[in-house]
DNA sequence: CGGCTTTGACCCGCGC
DNA sequence: GCGCGGGTCAAAGCCG
């Protein structure tokens, strides 16, 4: 599998989903969020998506957020299971986990309420799942060694390496062809766009999470009051939502090749 | 009855 | 070596 293919498939892919930028565009974007590119170089979206509170940091996006709601579920329609929740030192708020409850998934966020203020929620979105996305990447050499810090499950467990797989199928290039959805193989893509909208339903909890929830929030200062609520929920695979996927891919790209 | 959420305890890693 | 903080697990309770 050469990149020159790769990359083929992913100048494909790309534009069917939106029009726009290029994966060149979304590195230079979330370089930014890193503070190596100047601002006024991006476009007008990806500032205004910066500018909602979208930070990147290590191998994890952190999302700023006003809410009216506890950013239990109602962040995007997809399911997360709670599986914790801690007090933290120094906040006033409690930080929630939760994981993707789609069983391949091993993406986690954390939601917790800013101590500053009530209104904003932060949450930390880790583990990105993007399986069905992998195939459309292409696998830059600095890629291959930037496997993030991720805790070993413990050993003690009945499931010694089940879980370890499913964080390679996340974290690692290697993971983009064995994914063990067969729908979501590389290649010659008869009919991307139509593969993609069908095929989200079960992709639950994917970096749509992050996105749908920034680009239905356009004016956070008001999304405290009541209407948007619950509006964002709405229909996350409806054809109109692949406006989000520029920034779904800004988040996705770079978490799983940067 | 099944699934999901909640809550407390346990375990691990890091810093002092 | 000890203590602290954070993350995950697992059982119980609740809701649909």
């Amino acid at each position: 599998m050469s990149v020159s293919n790769e990359d083929s498939v992913v100048n494909r892919f790309i534009p069917t989903v939106y029009s726009g930028p290029t994966i060149k565009d979304i590195e230079t974007a979330l370089s930014v969020t890193t503070g190596a590119i100047q601002p006024q170089e991006l476009s007008p979206a990806r500032l205004s998506m910066l500018e909602r509170g979208l930070s990147k940091v290590e191998h994890k996006y952190t999302l700023k957020i006003k809410s009216c709601d506890n950013g239990a579920m109602a962040d995007d329609g997809y399911k997360w299971r709670k599986y914790g929740q801690k007090s933290i030192k120094n906040s006033p708020n409690p930080r929630s986990y939760y994981r993707c409850t789609n069983p391949r998934c091993s993406a986690k966020k954390q939601v917790e309420r800013s101590s500053e203020d009530p209104d904003t929620l932060i949450i930390t979105y880790e583990g990105l799942h993007l399986h069905f996305a992998y195939p459309f990447f292409p696998i830059n050499n600095q890629a291959q060694n930037t496997s993030p810090p991720m805790k070993k499950p413990r050993n003690k467990t009945s499931q010694p390496n089940a879980e370890d797989r499913e964080h390679e199928a996340q974290e690692s290039p290697r993971s983009i062809t064995p994914d063990p959805d067969p729908d979501l193989q590389p290649g010659p893509f008869p009919d991307p766009h139509e593969e993609f909208v069908e095929k989200e339903p079960s992709a639950q909890g994917l970096l749509q999470d992050v996105v749908p929830f920034m680009i239905r929030n356009p004016n956070p200062s008001s999304a405290s009051s009541n209407s948007s609520c619950s509006s964002y929920r709405s229909s996350p695979t409806s054809p109109s939502s692949l406006s989000w996927a520029t920034s779904y891919f800004d988040v996705g790209f770079n978490h799983s090749f940067g």
